[in-house]
RNA sequence: GGGUGUGUAGUUCAGUGGUAGAACGCUACGUUGACAUCGUAGAGGUCAUAAGUUCAAUUCUUAUCACACCCA
């Protein structure tokens, strides 16, 4: 005998053993349909936190669906390198040992990355394996795999080729601790508390100032120039004049630039085109010289006076300031709010800073991927996120895509001496074309820069399947079905892929884009590590089993909202994974047995006959929601089917059943009951995988239908007909009396237990006749005694189901008065609704304008309300004070 | 500053142009042979506010308020 609690612990190992060896996670190949997913790679540094999990169970769900129901399925899993984040790890990791990364070198740093990866580099990998995640991972693949190189290298080269990758001298967004730029993607703008400077500049041979605001004033080292806006009363006799820079003694003109506004700071804008974004286009407008004062670290370089040489941006900061007031050159300071540019991986302010870089010209790619979202060959859902999609897309940048680091995709570029570039997906290959243009042997030099880590993710959907290669895969899998994804990558990743795949494939990679919400904690918050709300996946999954969780989030997927997850609701879908445990219990005791030959058609008794009314309409539910992405809908409606109808009443109702000792409808029955058990089993698969996974194996159901359950189809072999409908009719009736008769028993302070009678005479003869032929189901969920054909004379009262009466008996010493305080407050509500709608059908513009069909809806409710309401009050009339 | 979204039961959320649903929580009762991780019954809502469209608005429109997120 089972335990009488569901325990996942050692159940989810087993089974995702008996799943990995069994090699079902593998396509099946097929003549007819396919559906694929690429997993958006986890980064290897990364752990399971609840945003995968709620991705993972998503694309599981999908995946298991359409596997089940005969699709050539490929879920493709992997990993990507995360440049910077693994080079910052391992560079940690060497210096707690003492070891820089300078000193090792760039191959032997590059070994110790390879070396941790192999290590450590999966762990998010069987992270993933036990929440269940169904993969093919005999098709593991990792950005910084032989063959996803090439793809990258081959990609750079045909992009150079067509000019869409370019070398330009911009400013970029420069990390000073990491050393590298990031795209703008990478910085986060933060809202922080300043001070605005105001700072006397001293007109050229005058005795007069003009006042700069500035929240940067170590920059001013690097003016070039002062800009004020030419309609601005105050300034219009600068403009032309030059100014003293304070510190440096250099003059810079005054010019006018309609960029700066009036009321903002003084008016005056110091220019720093080296060091600001909107001050490097107005020095471009204004051709003036670009000073350089940072070295890549963000300390002064030696463009500033030898006191400041070697200075930290902030410690110059201080200096200078105080510099200034003696010089009685700092007008005021002002405490403001402002935006300030973060590193969203170093955590340290970013300095604008002009450099050599490579870009990709993504307006250009930008066009057709914004055309497919256009046309629909790729859709969103919810469909909102294509604003989003657009608005980014039509508004894209240049797309800087070197990175300063030496983990990652070296970039195929080499340099001769005199600075020609040379791109070839080796170097070998480099010479011959250097040898081609000098006619003689030179020397070359391999770009140090490697490739952003997105432009390798960029090639996910088709890299993994094998391009540039012709392969099956790519025929069978591109594009693939849907892309599941959280929107905060929606820019960073989807429209990178979405760019390459149209480029390179002239197909779209993915069919649809399903957009998941965040997962935050109960109160709404961004889980994060510092304020400590983080809830950990795996310690659920260890709690509560991965199913739990599962199940869970899948019913919290409601499209456009953020899941606000408690443990609490985990627990209330592992009550409903054990509830599921002991009705496969009860199933035991009674040996329910799956006959293979069974005819659902010829199923005799009204509550087989409902179940699998109800079944039908389940299955088709759970179906179309799942199609439609509606996976919380999916949940609930299972959820519903399998507590409610089949624990709730099917059960019930089979216990009388099998008491019965009636063999044909116990045979009938148990083979009957088994078969809506495996349905429900099927249809949770997808949700709850490990645990109907192990039900079913212990069943032995997956040898008397010869496939095991991730293979089994949703189809049911039968459509209900109207025999079907019928019985379902009268159970629903039935169901409907007996919770009356608890209701009363409730309101009349009676035992829910106790046995009474009742008298049937007021029914009609279709009524009776469910009664009589559900008899002893009927008594023994009702707690009912006698049926009585007439009624007797004892104390009763009548009750109301449906529009039809009936009449329960009590002992003499129950006080039927309860039951008429009650009874008084229903017939209130209900000669409200009477009120109401009569009033509603004697209004001649609603019986002008309403459609048929809701007047004749709202005057079958008034009938059946009224005939309600008549009942009620003659059981009121008929119970004595 | 520009954009997107949200506001429905104590809580978390579905939903709909025709008088509102679920889960959890709560209250009362209850161990009836699957299950107390349970059962039965119940309480609980001016659908953020205001105006408009309409025979009819929680649903559509507009405005306001509150909150969240993205971009600059």
């Amino acid at each position: 005998m089972q335990n009488s609690n569901y325990n996942h612990i050692n159940i989810e190992k087993e089974i995702y053993e008996y799943w990995e060896k069994s090699k079902f996670f593998k396509a099946k190949k097929n003549s007819k349909k396919s559906f694929s997913i690429v997993i958006p790679p986890p980064n290897i540094t990364g752990s399971l936190h609840m945003g995968h999990a709620l991705n993972n169970t998503i694309q599981d769900l999908l995946v298991r669906f359409y596997r089940m129901n005969g699709y050539e399925t490929l879920w493709q899993p992997g990993t990507d390198h995360a440049g910077i984040a693994t080079q910052a790890l391992v560079e940690k990791q060497l210096l707690s040992k003492g070891i820089k990364k300078e000193k090792l070198g760039r191959d032997k740093f590059i070994k110790e990355v390879w070396k941790w990866k192999e290590k450590s580099g999966d762990t998010i990998i069987n992270q993933l394996k036990k929440l269940g995640c169904s993969c093919d991972w005999s098709r593991n693949r990792f950005t910084m795999d032989k063959d996803l190189s090439e793809a990258v290298t081959h990609t750079f080269i045909d992009l150079y080729k067509n000019k869409l990758i370019y070398k330009d001298t911009k400013l970029v967004n420069w990390d000073t601790k990491l050393e590298t730029a990031i795209s703008d993607l990478e910085v986060e703008q933060r809202d922080v508390q300043s001070n605005l400077y105001y700072i006397k500049y001293q007109i050229l041979n005058e005795d007069k100032f003009i006042t700069i605001a500035t929240t940067r004033p170590e920059t001013m080292i690097g003016d070039t120039a002062v800009a004020v806006n030419p309609d601005d009363d105050r300034y219009k006799n600068f403009i032309g004049k030059k100014v003293l820079l304070p510190i440096t003694s250099r003059e810079v003109s005054i010019i006018s630039d309609s960029y700066v506004s009036i009321d903002q700071g003084s008016g005056a804008l110091k220019v720093t085109p080296a060091h600001d974004f909107n001050d490097f286009e107005i020095g471009k407008r204004h051709k003036l010289n670009f000073i350089n004062i940072f070295n890549k670290n963000g300390k002064m370089n030696k463009n500033v006076p030898d006191k400041y040489v070697g200075l930290d941006r902030f410690e110059a900061r201080d200096i200078i300031i105080k510099d200034l007031k003696e010089k009685n050159l700092v007008e005021k300071i002002v405490s403001i709010k402002n935006v300030v540019p973060y590193g969203d991986r170093s955590n340290t302010i970013i300095e604008p800073l002009l450099t050599e870089q490579w870009f990709a010209d993504a307006k250009f790619l930008a066009k057709k991927a914004i055309k497919v979202v256009r046309n629909k060959k790729t859709d969103f859902f919810p469909n909102n996120w294509s604003k989003t999609y657009f608005q980014w897309m039509n508004n894209i940048e240049p797309w800087c895509i070197s990175r300063q680091l030496w983990w990652g995709h070296r970039i195929p570029a080499w340099y001769s001496e005199d600075k020609k570039i040379f791109v070839a997906a080796s170097e070998i290959e480099a010479k011959k074309q250097a040898f081609k243009f000098y006619k003689k042997k030179v020397n070359l030099k391999r770009d140090n820069d490697v490739l952003d880590t997105w432009f390798s993710s960029a090639l996910w959907p088709f890299a993994t399947f094998g391009w540039p290669k012709k392969t099956y895969e790519l025929r069978r899998f591109y594009p693939t079905s849907v892309l599941v994804t959280g929107f905060d990558i929606i820019f960073f990743w989807v429209a990178r892929m979405m760019m390459m795949g149209n480029y390179f494939l002239s197909k779209t990679p993915f069919s649809k884009v399903y957009v998941h919400a965040l997962v935050r904690d109960e109160k709404g918050q961004k889980m994060s590590k510092s304020k400590g709300n983080v809830i950990d996946p795996l310690d659920l999954i260890k709690k509560y089993g991965a199913d739990s969780l599962r199940f869970t989030l899948t019913s919290m997927a409601a499209p456009g909202r953020d899941v606000k997850l408690s443990e609490d609701r985990v627990k209330g879908y592992r009550n409903f994974l054990n509830k599921v445990w002991n009705s496969n219990k009860f199933s035991k005791l009674n040996n329910f047995k799956l006959e293979k030959k069974m005819s659902i058609k010829k199923v005799n008794l009204d509550v087989n006959k409902w179940i699998y009314f109800e079944l039908e309409k389940t299955n088709a539910e759970i179906q179309k929601y799942i199609l439609n992405f509606r996976f919380d809908e999916a949940a609930r409606v299972i959820y519903q089917f399998v507590w409610h109808s089949y624990c709730d009443w099917y059960i019930e109702f089979l216990k009388p059943v099998f008491d019965t000792k009636v063999k044909k409808n116990i045979d009938e029955t148990r083979a009957f009951a088994a078969y809506i058990q495996s349905c429900i089993l099927v249809m949770l698969h997808p949700f709850i995988p490990f645990f109907t996974e192990k039900i079913w194996l212990d069943l032995k159901l997956d040898k008397s239908l010869k496939s095991p359950l991730m293979y089994k189809n949703w189809v049911l072999p039968f459509k209900c007909n109207s025999s079907f409908k019928k019985s379902y009719k009268k159970i629903d009736w039935l169901i409907d009396l007996i919770g009356s008769i608890r209701s009363s028993k409730v309101e009349l302070g009676v035992s829910p237990g106790a046995f009474i009678d009742i008298s049937i005479e007021d029914l009609t003869v279709f009524t009776k006749d469910i009664i009589i032929n559900n008899l002893d189901v009927f008594k023994r969920i009702g707690r009912v005694n006698s049926v009585h054909e007439k009624h007797i004379n004892k104390n009763g009262i009548n009750i109301v189901v449906g529009t039809e009466t009936i009449k329960l008996y009590f002992s003499e010493e129950v006080n039927l008065t309860e039951k008429k305080i009650n009874i008084t407050n229903k017939v209130k509500i209900l000669d409200n609704k009477v009120t109401g709608l009569k009033k509603k059908l004697e209004n001649k513009s609603f019986l002008a304008n309403a459609p048929n069909q809701i007047i004749r809806k709202e005057k079958d409710s008034l009938k059946k309300y009224d005939i309600e309401l008549k009942k009620l009050n003659s059981i009121l009339n008929s119970i004595k004070n």
